[in-house]
DNA sequence: AGCCAGGCTCTCG
DNA sequence: CGAGAGCATGGC
């Protein structure tokens, strides 16, 4: 590895507005399986950063108090200010820092659904995804089946696709470009589990992103409705899948994926004593959370595992 | 064996 | 248009 270790490291800390808690925040990247390109085990949290189409790993470890974390950043160098700042804006996506908390706990204390949760997931925060077309890649993965078979496939794809680093011994891959998958055979991700029909989403939205078709810098400008209405023009990209990606993709503050089952079970089970609701109601009942829909929706779901997967007492 | 899993497309009426 | 059937896959 020529030129590696005369590159060194970078290091900078994050001393983010609390409360922020870091393994609550980070937690849904190993809950349902290993994500080879959202590493994160024993406290540290690993990723390659993309920086003019080149790959910056990079380590994120919390210390200090609960209330008041510091994330130390730690990055494969050179360490030139825009790989920098590359892997500050990655980081602040991941921890989301960018999300009105304070302002979603002052509404939540007036809500009687959202208020007992504001304590027990005090410090969690939104993780957003840095690259949209990891997002959409992740939420085809998910359509219709259960989350630990999709985050198997997507894994095997990242794997394939995409290109291992290594960071303080630990493997962590680069999530494959639109170009990688655009190449793809069907037989190929057939061969990874996915369906037929699914693997025609994928290659079709690889392409629709390589060939500019679907660009992302437009996206992050357009006004809600408006990315719904030129994702859901994809073949493949339905209402759920745009609303996740307005959420966990861009980080819009007021989204609620209705049709989304998880939702759904949330709602019936902290709102409505468990009985049976459809997407509408769900939407309509999530219109009192206006305008922090995404956060609350994010408390409930955290919620919801919680009460079913309590933590063992002393974490 | 059969139902479920954090949907989407296509077709009809 | 809105509802409904059809779709593929693996896990339990």
């Amino acid at each position: 590895m020529p030129g590696t270790a005369s590159n060194g490291r970078g290091f900078f800390a994050l001393r983010p507005d609390p409360p922020l808690d870091f393994d609550l925040t980070l937690e849904r990247y190993r809950l349902w399986g290993p994500d080879p390109a959202n590493v994160y085990q024993r406290g540290a949290f690993y990723r390659v950063a993309r920086v003019n189409g080149a790959g910056v790993p990079f380590e994120l470890t919390a210390s200090g108090p609960a209330g008041r974390p510091t994330v130390r950043v730690s990055f494969e160098g050179p360490d030139t200010p825009e790989r920098r700042a590359a892997v500050r804006a990655e980081a602040r996506r991941l921890l989301g820092l960018d999300a009105d908390l304070g302002g979603f706990y002052a509404r939540a204390t007036e809500d009687s659904v959202l208020a007992p949760l504001v304590d027990p997931l005090f410090g969690l925060r939104p993780s957003i995804t840095p690259d949209p077309f990891e997002m959409l890649v992740g939420a085809i993965a998910a359509q219709q089946v259960n989350l630990s078979f999709a985050f198997a496939t997507r894994a095997r794809l990242v794997r394939r696709f995409g290109r291992p680093r290594a960071l303080d011994g630990v493997t962590v891959y680069a999530f494959p470009s639109p170009e990688a998958v655009a190449g793809a055979e069907v037989a190929t991700l057939r061969a990874m589990q996915f369906s037929t029909r699914k693997a025609e989403y994928l290659i079709g939205l690889a392409r629709a992103v390589a060939d500019g078709a679907l660009d992302f810098g437009a996206l992050a400008e357009a006004s809600d409705d408006e990315v719904i209405a030129r994702l859901t023009a994809v073949r493949g990209l339905g209402r759920w899948t745009a609303e996740w990606f307005l959420a966990r993709g861009l980080g819009r503050p007021d989204v609620c994926p209705a049709g989304d089952l998880g939702v759904r079970r949330a709602v019936e089970a902290l709102c409505f004593r468990g009985r049976p609701c459809d997407p509408a109601r769900v939407r309509r009942r999530a219109l009192a959370w206006r305008p922090y829909r995404s956060l609350a929706v994010h408390y409930l779901l955290a919620g919801l595992r919680r009460a079913r997967a309590p933590r063992t007492a002393v974490s």
